[in-house]
DNA sequence: TAGTCGTTGGCGTGTACGGC
DNA sequence: GCCGTACACGCCAACGACTA
């Protein structure tokens, strides 16, 4: 219980209390001195204990320790160990400036999240690595039901959380309990993802402001390395109050993700509602509904009707006729496009990617309209195959016959669009047609050339 | 005995949807 | 466009069973 830099040796009567002295204490600053001890992951009866003798800071813990804790209520041998471990902890973990926080885990014997380690997290590394930090720790800290809802409603994308009811079957539990199991789910990466942050009270939460035992008791004992924090500090900055007061649209939330991170929000679906989480960000509900209508719209009619693609001008205006005031402006329907994985921009037209589209005939529409020019069919189908289609080269043919926009080019084996007007017959047929054209004859037809 | 887990019931709010 | 209804959800209070 001793640690070495006490001079003299304590009393009998003293033999259960805390002595904790290092000279290293002195290199912190007064304002991480008046931080809440709870930073320094001390289990919940250790706080408990502490608070009701009075310390409820570091430095009240620091100074407190070096004079001698004589009689901590309701702490046992665990507890004092614990506190001196946390001590010993800090009194290693200081660095000029601040707390190498990773360091204190280490010597806590905490898990330190990512295993992995780099000198600097991209948004998509971190985007890739999020949710299994969030999996570990709901994992090991909440087990298998806090990993259901956690899946169902948190690492998902915002528009397929399941509700609460649902999520409650698939557990065995009532709609409530998930409420709350969720609540302390996002409390907890809060505390994990903002840990020099105020301890996070989450509304509904089961940890009551008012009460500061229960406000502070809670911390996870999980440190994650601060690089790994960076991409989503960044993003944090990037906020203005305006966007965290509102409920953002869907265009909105693409703006910015565009933004600060260069990512589009279908890039994120695994983990775009804990993102928004942990951001404290919240998507509005009736425009979300409003847009994912007219983007269903737009991906019908360029996937079936218009699959050579669309202007932004004639897109807005068939759309204005078919969805009336509930139509997108011309404005949004850029960012309309780019938040839908299965559209893209092409040459200035908006159209169904390839991949995406249902018909194969749409897709040899596309590959002939790009070539410019006729293509065999063979090309065709190797064409098609490559851009995500299946049809076999005897299907192609028998697809290019029976759909009225394409035609033959006499019996070369080349498809051309109907729409071009190219000569298709023979050679034999279009010199016929060009002499019965010029009104020749076989006497006056002219001398072919030596 | 305090804390945790899980349930129950109730109230208010926002949204979707159908009928008029 | 308005209205009523159903539904999902947030939030809260209270409670019992269990456990360290």
């Amino acid at each position: 219980m001793l640690n070495q830099f006490r001079q003299t040796p304590p009393r009998q009567a003293e033999a259960f209390a805390i002595y904790f002295s290092n000279p290293s204490f002195q290199a912190l600053s007064p304002a991480f001195k008046r931080r809440p001890v709870a930073l320094l992951c001390l289990k919940p009866r250790a706080i408990n204990a502490l608070s009701t003798a009075g310390i409820r800071t570091i430095g009240q813990l620091i100074d407190r320790a070096e004079r001698g804790i004589v009689s901590l209520r309701a702490a046992g041998v665990l507890t004092r160990n614990e506190i001196i471990s946390a001590l010993d902890a800090l009194s290693k973990s200081i660095r000029t400036d601040d707390i190498d926080w990773v360091a204190y885990a280490k010597h806590r014997g905490f898990v330190i999240l990512p295993e992995k380690r780099r000198v600097h997290w991209s948004p998509q590394a971190f985007l890739e690595e999020l949710p299994r930090v969030a999996a570990a720790v709901v994992g090991l800290e909440g087990g298998a039901k806090a990993l259901v809802v956690l899946r169902e409603r948190l690492l998902c994308a915002a528009r397929n959380v399941l509700t609460l009811e649902k999520t409650g079957r698939q557990i065995g539990t009532t709609r409530e309990f998930v409420r709350q199991l969720e609540n302390d789910i996002t409390g907890m990466l809060h505390e994990v993802f903002w840990p020099d942050q105020q301890l996070w009270h989450g509304a509904g939460s089961r940890r009551q402001p008012s009460d500061y035992r229960r406000w502070v008791c809670r911390r996870s004992r999980f440190q994650l390395r601060p690089e790994f924090l960076q991409p989503l500090r960044e993003f944090a900055a990037a906020l203005t109050s305006e966007d965290k007061r509102r409920a953002l649209s869907p265009l909105d939330w693409e703006r910015i993700l565009r933004k600060v991170w260069e990512v589009r929000p279908y890039q994120l679906e695994a983990a775009e509602n804990l993102i928004l989480n942990l951001l404290g960000l919240r998507l509005a509900k009736r425009t979300k509904t409003m847009f994912l209508g007219a983007q269903k719209k737009i991906n019908r009619l360029l996937a079936h009707d218009y699959p050579e693609g669309l202007s932004r001008r004639e897109l807005a205006t068939i759309l204005r006729k078919k969805l009336g005031p509930m139509a997108p402006t011309m404005a949004e329907l850029p960012a309309l496009v780019r938040l839908d994985p299965a559209l893209e921009l092409f040459h200035g037209r908006y159209r169904s990617r390839a991949g995406v589209l249902s018909r194969t005939a749409d897709r040899f529409e596309r590959i002939l309209r790009r070539a410019g020019k006729p293509m065999h069919f063979r090309k065709l189908a190797t064409s098609q195959t490559l851009e995500g289609g299946r049809t076999t080269e005897l299907a192609a043919v028998g697809k290019l016959y029976r759909d009225p926009r394409f035609v033959p080019i006499a019996k070369t084996g080349l498809w051309a669009m109907k729409a071009w007007n190219l000569d298709t017959g023979s050679i034999t047929e279009i010199a016929a047609e060009f002499w019965r054209k010029n009104h020749w004859t076989r006497k006056s037809s002219p001398r072919p050339l030596a």
